[in-house]
DNA sequence: GATTCTGAAA
DNA sequence: TTCCCTTCAGAATC
């Protein structure tokens, strides 16, 4: 074994061996600046990119101390491909600026070769005014702050935007007397507010489900006491918020309102989802009544929840909107669709991420073990698994007949805890919920017997629960201390990250994490996927192949 | 006026 | 690429 635990590839990719003794050091050293890519049991691999880098250049890195890690932990040098990647990228970062001088917004580019380029660029110069004086500085439409943004990082150059940000009018709320943050809750608005000073006030907050995610939330909204909206991926959510901000401050009930299809009352403390701000009267139109509506209010501050599942449209909404302050918050970052560079060019940088084990650590959420187990696929279903093409093998291997004695198996394990059986396809859902004999919880299910089930579940009165895709949604589902996946997604990290936190609350004895996957199929693939999360949070997963 | 249902979108 | 869940507005029903 070489003394040092990471080799770094002429490719740029980075391998980490998993059994080295400096192997958790290291991860927290390059977690930073760099993307985990694949994580099988004994070598993970790391990829350094633009926007891990400019994420990390945002909280405080430099190209010196990125240079500095990597030469530290690395068993043989360090290729020039990488570090002239690294250096190229850094110095991408802060070359263009966006500044207000006199009253007006203000594009910087400092350096002249990079000028060259980029207003060789029609797209740009369309949203460029005025020249002043002999630099390269043009006044800007604050309405095209944002979309010039998007444009420039797309070109390969970040903006540093150093315009202060609005706070509108003052608010009156504070938090009641006696509740106080937990430490990394304060470290999180303030790795967001900080002093104030050009720069901050907007970015993104990654914290685990069950950490208290809308208290930092709350802070913010504290600190800057001026009129905001809160966006939510549900109406529960919403009501979450709600519930959190009567019960953790002194903000009165009519100063709180409600922007959905249900009711359209803006106050000064809005809560708003994201399909109420998007609905679109003509599809081929791009027409937004409500997203209007909504914009027209002297809002000072933009929360969005669950960042990681900000639609499309509402890009446009926070294009437009950059003098706000704003924070995005989310379990996990990561998005299927690419749209990372937005997010981080209109939301902004994410400024805050801590990975789960430490605060299990710390004992805020609770320890898991998280175990795969692989077995063959039921001899019965054989036949129909080799003639059929690649979409039914997998639905096939999902649906393996075989997992329903290993479920069996688990629950005798687990007898008396309060589990969660979790998957995704509803045929197979239904056969165990009869099988086995529990409720069965999907979306089809009425409020009114949801509510049932979850008080059921929440009193002990029913141990185990069969539940759909809505276990990623609804967020009054009661805490499990096992969840035992029988069938997943194209292997989504969110998902992943849903799925965990559902038993991630503390509680006296560690919870247990199980997903049954089909050897041989496409299942073993998508597993990958949710390693790579569980090892990005620095959890270990055992594995046991039947 | 409140509720349940529908189809579309993502 | 799937299956699934959710939400919206508007229509139908009580």
């Amino acid at each position: 074994m070489a003394d040092k635990p990471l080799i770094i590839q002429s490719d740029r990719s980075m391998l980490l061996d998993v059994h080295h003794p400096l192997f958790a050091e290291c991860r927290n050293a390059i977690s930073p600046f760099s993307e985990l890519i694949k994580s099988p049991e004994h070598v993970h691999t790391y990829a350094v990119t633009s926007l891990s880098l400019w994420n990390s250049l945002c909280s405080g890195s430099t190209q010196a101390s990125i240079l500095d890690t990597l030469a530290k932990y690395s068993a043989y040098g360090l290729p020039d491909s990488l570090s002239s990647f690294i250096t190229d990228v850094c110095s991408r970062f802060g070359v263009i600026k966006l500044t207000e001088e006199d009253g007006r917004q203000v594009l910087r580019i400092h350096d002249n070769r990079v000028a060259f380029m980029i207003l060789g660029k029609k797209a740009v110069t369309d949203l460029l005014g005025e020249r002043i004086g002999t630099d390269y500085a043009y006044e800007i439409n604050p309405l095209d702050r944002g979309s010039l943004k998007v444009l420039l990082i797309k070109l390969g150059f970040p903006v540093e935007d150093l315009i202060p940000l609005n706070r509108s009018e003052d608010i009156s709320i504070a938090f009641k007397p006696g509740f106080s943050l937990r430490p990394y809750q304060k470290n999180a608005s303030d790795s967001l507010l900080g002093d104030g000073r050009p720069g901050l006030g907007y970015g993104v907050i990654v914290a685990p489900c069950g950490s208290g995610k809308t208290i930092i939330g709350l802070d913010i909204i504290i600190r800057l006491h001026t009129p905001t909206i809160i966006l939510c991926p549900s109406i529960v959510s919403a009501h979450q918020w709600r519930n959190e901000l009567l019960d953790k401050t002194d903000i009165k009930e009519e100063d709180i309102g409600e922007f959905s299809g249900e009711s359209k009352n803006p106050r000064s403390i809005t809560l708003c989802t994201y399909q109420a701000l998007t609905y679109r009267p003509d599809k081929d139109v791009s027409y937004f009544p409500n997203m209007d509506l909504v914009k027209s209010r002297p809002w000072g501050l933009v929360i969005y929840d669950e960042v990681h599942m900000l639609p499309a449209p509402v890009f446009k909404f926070t294009a437009s909107l950059q003098n706000l302050y704003r924070v995005g918050l989310t379990a996990t970052l990561i998005r299927e669709d690419g749209l990372e560079a937005d997010v981080f060019s209109l939301v902004g940088p994410k400024r805050f991420d801590e990975p789960w084990i430490e605060l299990q650590n710390q004992g805020f959420i609770a320890s898991a073990t998280c175990t795969e187990i692989r077995i063959p696929l039921s001899s019965s279903q054989l036949a129909s698994y080799y003639s059929s093409g690649s979409r039914a093998k997998f639905t096939i291997a999902s649906c393996n007949v075989d997992k329903t004695a290993v479920v069996k198996e688990l629950l005798e394990r687990h007898k008396g805890q309060q589990i969660l059986i979790i998957g995704q396809f509803l045929d197979q859902l239904k056969e165990l919920s009869e099988t086995l004999g529990y409720s069965l919880l999907t979306g089809s299910t009425s409020n009114k017997e949801r509510e049932r089930l979850y008080s059921a579940f929440r009193n002990g009165e029913e141990k185990v629960l069969v539940v759909s895709k809505v276990a990623n949604f609804a967020v009054d589902l009661p805490d499990a201390s096992v969840a035992i996946q029988v069938s997943g997604t194209f292997g989504s990290r969110q998902e992943e990250a849903q799925r965990l936190g559902r038993i991630m609350r503390p509680k006296e004895i560690p919870s247990s994490f199980y997903t049954i996957v089909t050897r041989y199929s496409p299942e073993e693939e998508f597993s990958a996927n949710r390693q790579k999360f569980l090892a990005e949070q620095g959890y270990k997963y055992q594995l046991e192949i039947r």
